[in-house]
DNA sequence: CGTTATCTTGACTGAAATCAATCCCGGTGG
DNA sequence: CCACCGGGATTGATTTCAGTCAAGATAACG
């Protein structure tokens, strides 16, 4: 899978920059960006980006569409483990730990900014802003990894469901996907299954009820959140805030 | 909880820089983390290191004892998320993204190194090397927390304590805590419960069952794993790489 | 129009939770 | 020296949430 040969996309112009929910970047910051870009990368919904265990030469960030983390066990249990939407960063540990040990695949159609792993410590060396930035996405990751352990250690399945999409609304939101107050989402059930430790048939009728009850519409591969509110209440979530966050 | 006044330990004859895991450090970089640190903090098992939601203005690296991080829901459920051993940083979210979401609690007697969140700054400005480190560790917390994932997800009760408890030996092992072939561990039933999703109830049945094929041993707040190979064959798992890490 | 991926439902099963006692043992105070 | 206490560990009985099995229904697609 080797990158297109040169970025199709100037950094300059960049449409995540033109989002609010995005830092700024200095001159320097833009021109070191722009030369560490190797390419970019368009796959189709369905690809794998990458898969455990290699040792992949890039990392990537989210340019538009979803991707999804996820784990396999020698039996073809899988677990997925969190959702890359545009801004995010893909394949950190390749270039940090020097192998992974997740796969990585396409939800929807998908472009990806393409980065050299072995620049990773140029960036380190010479941006420290950068680094900064790429630690913050780190331990942004971790802290949706807590998220996650919480709501499939701890909560019953209505509640994990309604957290998971909230979350990814919330998310979405914040990646600038907003559509009307409720948002679409290009998931099937088996994905929200897989992403929560439930079985397909009891995500079916959990997902079922909610819909009963209107707060959640459904269609084939998509999901439409219709009473962030009540969801909101059955999650017994509360956390909403916002900052402006970086990206690379 | 203020640090004591000065560092007793001085970085440069820091025990765990004795320990092959752990990765050398220049002249320069010792000078740095000497001064970076604050102090040191003493705590009794059982203290509360920091709680979600504060905006701690420290950070810290286990020197000695073991700590973990957990959540809290409402109406008390708890979600263990990880453990802490020697050379692993505590309170990293509070310096890069400003705030806490999980709590901390000490899990043996604790000797903790101190530093000040606002330098971490200085940190990446300075030392690229060791801002390097931090996002390395950061990306191994995140990968621990995928193998949490996917165990409390898609594994069985008998799989996860299989894997927890290995996961645990392997890390003190490298941490140095070696002991003989089979490492003690300062776990309650409770904590492994929390660690995995299950009721208390249910892990003391699991780890009865464990203890009669003579898998595991048992005395309170004391595992103690007598057949890593037959247990791994439970836990399904190979995985079993060691490099040198790198701490601060 | 078959084909294939999704989504649905019903019936049954089962792993793990919950409820409820006990037990064990180290520490403490009388 | 011993009764009392409290944190942990155990165990039995019962319940339930979620999993598994099986079969259709739907609907996008080539």
């Amino acid at each position: 899978m080797a990158p297109s040969p040169a970025g199709l996309t100037k950094c300059e112009r960049c449409p995540l920059r033109r989002q609010q929910a995005f830092r700024g970047f200095s001159r320097d910051e833009l021109d070191f960006v722009q030369d560490f870009k190797q390419g970019e990368l368009e796959v189709a919904a369905g690809t794998t980006i990458y898969a455990e265990g290699s040792e992949s030469a890039h990392l990537y960030t989210v340019l538009a569409g979803w991707a999804f983390r996820y784990k396999l066990l020698e039996d073809g249990r899988r677990q997925i483990l969190n959702y890359a939407l545009p801004g995010d960063l893909l394949g950190l540990q390749t270039a940090v730990l020097g192998s992974l040990e997740h796969s990585a695949e396409a939800l929807s159609d998908l472009k990806l900014c393409v980065f050299e792993r072995k620049r990773v410590l140029d960036l380190f060396a010479q941006f420290p802003s950068l680094a900064f930035d790429v630690t913050w996405l780190a331990s942004r990751e971790e802290r949706l990894l807590d998220e996650s352990l919480i709501s499939i250690g701890r909560r019953t399945a209505v509640e994990r469901i309604a957290n998971l999409l909230l979350a990814l609304i919330e998310r979405g939101r914040m990646a600038g996907l907003e559509n009307g107050n409720s948002l679409r989402v290009p998931l099937t059930q088996y994905h929200i299954a897989d992403s929560l430790g439930l079985s397909l048939v009891h995500t079916n009728r959990t997902l079922r009820r909610l819909a009963k009850d209107g707060l959640v519409s459904w269609r084939p591969s998509e999901v439409d959140v219709l009473e962030p509110g009540e969801l909101g209440r059955l999650a017994g979530r509360q956390t909403d805030f916002r900052m402006p966050r970086p990206f690379i």
